[in-house]
DNA sequence: GAGGCGTGGGA
DNA sequence: TTCCCAAGCCT
């Protein structure tokens, strides 16, 4: 290997942002703003960072939180199973390692939520152990510098890449090895139009000598777009309504929302009355006032087109059913994590009654 | 090992 | 508008 990462290094100390979770050594914060990065981008996961350390400023604080609480510290932030892992970990780390959190690798890797990348850049970053860390920045710096066009998503690719990055780390300083090159990644090797001409290596980048740094990194797999049908029923009910708490594995899980009537196309209103669960949730209330129905809501998401309404209805006696639900408040439901989706419809909501 | 899991921003 | 993505992990 006949370069090093020490211009990468000195471009990152050059460039580098200033950012809450560079400026401590404590391996709790450093693994909460590893997760929170995930698959996220700095602008927009920095203030739920500031926020959740607050309220959550070590192990011990996060382990006995509710999971509910830690959720709605979470809401909006997408990918809820990272909020579920946190706290999960937590109280691995109470009852295995006594609060204490672990200086290991290995330990590290095996808490829930964490991976090798996790593991490797807290322990690098907290440790300074000799871990490479390999991300979606890290992917592409290789495959440019190297010229590497093995898929980066197959099998072959991962080792090949993981092995690369172990190869390349600075076995000297792996902490700020793995920062310089992820910020490398992050703000100069951008995925787009690259400004290759200001670069600190395009001397050595095989990409850039090769004209090949538009079709680095290769990926292959595409993901498949598939439609879903959301039917909301905002219940309106002597000034209160009723939610529900998602428990399937499925999309925002553990997340609440109103009562639900998925379907496999758009329903019309009439559809929607008269289908079998529409039945059930009202059954032996005589009086149900359709009030309004949404327009249709796209929701856009990675793999998944989402289409929904919200039909509020009013009532003025319960059932059954609705006994089941959670009923609460309007004034309270900020008590509560929700989707975007819902979010958005609840905004919408309030300015209407605000006009 | 392919599919599932969110949201928001930029070209 | 449409597409791709952004510091992955789990099953």
């Amino acid at each position: 290997m006949h370069i090093n990462s020490e211009s990468i290094i000195g471009w990152y100390q050059r460039h580098k942002r200033d950012l809450p979770w560079r400026n401590t050594s404590d391996p709790y914060k450093i693994w909460i703003s590893e997760i929170i990065l995930q698959q996220t981008r700095v602008n927009q996961g920095l203030e739920y960072y500031l926020r959740f350390v607050d309220r959550f400023p070590d192990v011990k604080t996060l382990a006995a939180a509710e999971l509910d609480e830690v959720l709605r510290y979470w809401q909006g932030l997408g990918y809820y199973s990272r909020a579920r892992n946190l706290h999960k970990a937590a109280c691995q780390i109470n009852s295995m390692y006594n609060g204490v959190f672990p200086d290991d690798y290995q330990q590290i890797l095996g808490l829930a939520g964490v991976g090798k990348y996790t593991a490797a850049a807290v322990s690098s970053l907290a440790f300074n152990a000799a871990y490479a860390v390999v991300d979606g920045n890290v992917y592409r710096v290789l495959s440019r510098l190297f010229g590497v066009d093995t898929p980066i998503d197959s099998t072959t690719g991962i080792k090949e890449f993981s092995e690369l990055a172990q190869q390349f780390l600075d076995k000297s300083d792996p902490g700020m090895h793995n920062q310089a090159l992820m910020e490398f990644g992050a703000l100069q090797c951008v995925p787009v139009s690259p400004r290759c001409e200001l670069c600190p290596v395009s001397a050595h980048c095989v990409a850039f000598k090769t004209d090949a740094v538009s079709q680095l990194p290769v990926k292959t797999t595409k993901v498949k777009v598939k439609n879903r049908f959301l039917n909301y029923l905002y219940i309106e009910y002597n000034g209160k309504t009723f939610i529900q708490r998602r428990e399937e594995n499925d999309i925002w899980k553990n997340l609440y929302e109103f009562p639900l009537i998925e379907s496999d196309k758009l329903l019309a209103t009439e559809e929607l009355l008269s289908h079998p669960l529409f039945i059930e949730i009202f059954d032996g209330i005589s009086e149900v006032v359709i009030v309004t129905t949404s327009a249709v809501r796209k929701h856009i998401l990675t793999h998944r087109h989402i289409y929904a309404t919200f039909t509020t209805i009013k009532i003025n006696e319960t059932n059954s059913y609705l006994s089941r639900l959670t009923k609460v408040a309007n004034a309270d439901l900020d008590r509560y994590a929700f989707s975007r989706l819902t979010m958005l419809f609840l905004e919408d909501r309030y300015k209407t009654l605000l006009e």
